[in-house]
DNA sequence: GTGAAAGCGCTAACAC
DNA sequence: GTGTTAGCGCTTTCAC
């Protein structure tokens, strides 16, 4: 490896301070034309690369943005992480991103990291954090996963991606998702279904807890009674949608339900699968809806009827709020933007 | 914002000097216990974080591993991002995460991009760099596009990642294209069929240009004449793959291929969707193969017949090579993985 | 076992 | 317009 030049180095070469260099790079103060010009041919010449680390030491800013989410690998994330990373670029940021995925899901590890993350964020002193995913989703965080964000948010901007925190009061950018599972059982409804189940998600999450009560409560409103046993939660991968789907595509065919609301996208996709698997061909005798519309969605046979849960829209707009949080511009505390509903091929009315 | 606690606030308030705070910190010299036991409680009574940033200026490492990669959105990265992260995770490093995707497709922007990140990524003093995608999958980039990289090379470690860049000698880890697609090539074969069409890809990336011709070794010596108007390139995307599909499933049925070859999994899908357009079924009255084998390969319906890149152990394997680099023990300048045909249930006999 | 002090590479007063 | 200098917060010789 070479040895790094720095602007002492350029600064004597061109016989100036290196205060003079400095402003030529920062073009922070008027330099002469001519040595403006020397200095910037050395700097050229040694293909010069000022040292963030000590800039920003000095300055205390890093232009860089911390993202926390839970795995990088599930679709979901890069499309959002698509959309921050889009609209924060313009503006000058990068990106760290962490990744808390654990090998062997278990969630105690991925919340651990999480507290690891935010840690080495705030060591690296990036100029704000968000986290999407993880404990945010948790309907009953601990008292201790709650406090550590607010804490990190005292020292640093915190933005909270689709998800809350109980009692801590930090900026958010969220989609409506009950208003989304709404939107789904609802279209569902309106096509003539009254076996309605729903799959997918975790209980214990905040995100699923919402999409269930939508749907409960489009099924109330139009009168159609509850099946508990019809609510069936456990995950958000395709394999486990294709085991929920399972249990209740194996009923008997009178008895079984005629329209699945899943938990998300991944999920939905399972069930296509499971209906596949038992010879139940979507939308004629089984109408699918999914939740979140990532790309694949759009791409799946039949093509996936869901929820736009705007991932791309939600990235975008948590860049603009992480900025102006970060420029101490004045923003809403919480940003919701509405879902909507795409249909496409997987639904269709009952067969009678 | 709270005001940062330091070092020195840590030292006065336990009657020390910095010396024995930063000797607890990083336990690099022995200190009295007793001292040790008031200093952590201090430090932990602040919740102190050392300023990571002043820590690295210093000590001429920061623990970061930038990577550059053209679109966090095609599932393809993530996956090997996920192998890289759980392996350099585990060895202490963190990752800079650079998605140089240019709105509009335009390649030049997206070059430019690369550049521009290999500079901040230097700049942010990372401990190395891996490229993935982008210019690196180039047939013959310009003498610039290589020279930029050499000349990061000379300064931080850079590995690429399933690319090369002609005449740079860096090292890299990659799949044997070439040899992927003899797999499929061959499967497509041994099953019996004679018209094989191979669809996708840039006719100017070396990537694409590796599967051709495994593709094309494969027909020759299995004695099957050569139609250049059956190799269609023209993307890697699920849209592009429906209209390259398009185009040749249109053809009278004598005339049209018993199978295509796809350049990845994203065009096979597309190519899975064309054939249900134009009411032609897979496998029966088409094979369909794929590349990469990205988790959707195995969701499709029918899942999807593909050649496994093994996207997640190059991504480990990547990780391992990157921090040998880093720490200076020796590797190999060339790792190459063999890759793995994956049948499942996209290919067939032909019709007869 | 502990402290004083130099220095990592940069920026920004403050002088001139 | 340009130079001098004092930090930014940390680690690490080198004394004691």
């Amino acid at each position: 490896m070479i040895k790094p030049v720095t602007v002492y180095d350029i600064a004597k070469e061109a016989n100036v301070s290196v205060a003079t260099v400095s402003r030529v790079l920062n073009n922070s103060a008027p330099v002469k034309e001519s040595t403006r010009e020397k200095i910037a041919g050395i700097i050229a010449k040694h293909q010069f690369q000022p040292n963030a680390l000590a800039r920003s030491l000095f300055k205390k800013e890093t232009g860089m943005i911390g993202i926390i989410l839970p795995d990088i690998t599930n679709p979901f994330f890069p499309e959002v992480l698509s959309g921050l990373d889009i609209e924060a670029r313009s503006k000058g940021y990068t990106f760290f991103l962490c990744d808390s995925v654990s090998s062997n899901r278990d969630f105690t590890e991925q919340y651990d990291r999480e507290t690891r993350f935010l840690n080495i964020l705030m060591e690296k002193q990036v100029d704000g954090i968000v986290l999407i995913g993880g404990r945010i989703n948790l309907a009953k965080p601990s008292k201790e996963m709650v406090q550590e964000v607010v804490e990190a948010g005292k020292r640093v901007p915190v933005l909270l991606i689709n998800g809350n925190l109980p009692g801590a009061s930090l900026h958010r950018v969220a989609v409506d998702e009950k208003k989304g599972a709404e939107l789904a059982a609802r279209h569902l409804v309106e096509l003539g279904h009254r076996n309605i189940a729903f799959i997918g998600g975790f209980k214990q999450m905040s995100n699923t807890i919402q999409r269930i009560q939508g749907f409960r409560n489009v099924l109330r409103e139009s009168g159609i009674k509850e099946r508990s046993d019809w609510i069936r939660t456990g995950g958000f991968s395709v394999a486990q949608g294709i085991e929920l789907a399972e249990e209740l595509l194996q009923l008997p065919i009178g008895e079984r339900p005629t329209a699945l609301q899943c938990a998300n996208d991944l999920v939905a996709i399972g069930a296509l699968k499971a209906a596949r698997r038992e010879g139940i061909s979507v939308p004629e005798q089984l109408s699918i809806v999914g939740f979140d519309d990532i790309p694949f969605a759009a791409h799946s046979i039949p093509e996936l009827t869901t929820v736009s849960l705007k991932c791309h829209e939600v990235g975008r707009t948590a860049a603009g709020v992480m900025d102006k949080l970060i420029t101490r511009t004045k923003v809403a505390k919480t940003t919701i933007l509405s879902p909507e509903l795409v249909v496409r091929e997987s639904t269709a009315p009952p067969a009678v």
